[in-house]
DNA sequence: TTATAATAACTTGTATACAAGTATACTCGT
DNA sequence: ACGAGTATACTTGTATACAAGTTATTATAA
């Protein structure tokens, strides 16, 4: 195979991981990423002899990729659905979706133990700014909105974050890619909006809440715009080295 | 093995369905039943020698259950969870989240098609009733809500249904089955509520909308009056975005 | 009798084998 | 040259085998 073997994945999250996992945490990259591209089809067989595992590991994988809606398994192979600017917006209704109906049971709650939690994973966050970790950066920003959703104690709230937790934390990855080496300035901003968000929880306040989620979608669509150019950019790498 | 052989899911609907989706239907029967009582553990091995097929549905299985949070893969065996009455309400809170979403998306696009559907699975519903049929009914009524959900053509929201479709349908199963042979009146008051259902998407009318969730979950009103509150500043957050 | 070491009986994850089915390609008759 | 039927090379789903690790049990020594 004349692929790249470099991972899109963070191969040190993996390492209590199943070969099933791995492939398809490694799979569900490359997917987002564009490098598989849509419509494509996955043979079990040519899977299993590119990643140097058997069936078994391979079938796992594609199973969950399936449940994540990025590819489709169909008679004969499995198809890749892959990222569109429409799916991405729907990812995103999702999780606004999922943290009003949280917020609205925080508000009824005692958040002191959540808010600290979270001001901790900021703190992170900014550490990992200062380090250029892009990927830790990401990582604690999956973790902040996981930490969130856990607050509530609520078993299917948390089943849907489960299901739509490894799309979220690829394509955060992907973008904080991009962020850390072309848009640097924007984490501040990105950072001040966790802030805001934190604040809410703590005031227990609607509109405080309201902005920040409007601002939130600022961010989304920054995302949007640098993940359709992270395509661009990869399938014209694509082309050059075609030739 | 002396555990009766009786299947609780319908057999006649598995039958283009794979050996480990078989498993998994009986076994989530089972356990929503309370027949598999929680904290039970269940071993791979005896779970083949019990169902006669080999250990890669079972595992096929026990993936799809831990994924509808019926059960809890670990280190050694899979914990059964079970529903508690906590579950089943934190079932309807998500059915109600997504349908109240797919509701804000209905008035705004044409609802003749989906009407028309709704009265044809109502149609049905009522011939169900009229034979005597649970398993019928209970199916006609999951199909109703899918296709409500699938209207709005959202690939994410369909996501979410499909990884909380199995245990609805159980659930709506075992409800319909006790309804016909104890509560047959109830029934009629069920399909009134679909009615009304119907009626709110065909005049996009928010009231009857409200009305129809509160008559249908009328136990937990509460947390009706949160959703639609969080629906509302979702959308206030989406006008703020357009201006 | 009790603590500890060793063994036996489990567990999971992966690899491999096989049957049944489906699409592709190829050959043969016209 | 071209269509019908057969052969071939794929596919999936299931069964089985095996390695590595965990738990429970048993045996032995103090």
């Amino acid at each position: 195979m004349s692929e790249s073997k470099e991972f899109l994945y963070p191969v040190k999250w993996l390492s209590k991981a199943s070969a099933g996992d791995r492939v398809a945490c490694e799979l569900r990259m490359r997917i987002i990423s564009g490098l598989i591209e849509s419509g494509t089809i996955l043979s079990e067989n040519k899977l299993a002899a590119e990643y140097n595992v058997s069936r078994s590991p391979i079938r796992d994988a594609l199973k969950i990729l399936a449940s994540e809606n990025l590819i489709r398994l169909e008679r004969m192979g499995a198809v890749v659905i892959g990222i569109t600017e429409k799916e991405v917006e729907e990812i995103y209704d999702v999780r606004l979706l999922i943290e009003t109906f949280v917020f609205e049971r925080l508000v009824k709650i005692d958040t002191f133990g959540v808010v600290k939690e979270l001001n901790k994973i900021l703190e992170m966050m900014l550490i990992a700014i200062k380090y250029k970790d892009a990927d830790e950066f990401a990582q604690q920003d999956v973790l902040f909105h996981e930490t969130i959703i856990r607050a509530i104690d609520h078993s299917y709230i948390t089943m849907i974050w489960n299901n739509t937790k490894p799309v979220m934390e690829s394509f955060i990855l992907l973008s904080m890619r991009m962020h850390f080496s072309q848009k640097y300035d924007d984490l501040s901003r990105i950072v001040k909006n966790h802030e805001l968000y934190i604040e809410a929880i703590k005031t227990k306040n609607r509109d405080i809440m309201i902005q920040s989620l409007h601002q939130n979608f600022d961010d989304v669509q920054g995302k949007v715009d640098d993940l359709w150019m992270s395509q661009q950019m990869l399938s014209k790498a694509r082309e050059q080295e075609k030739e």
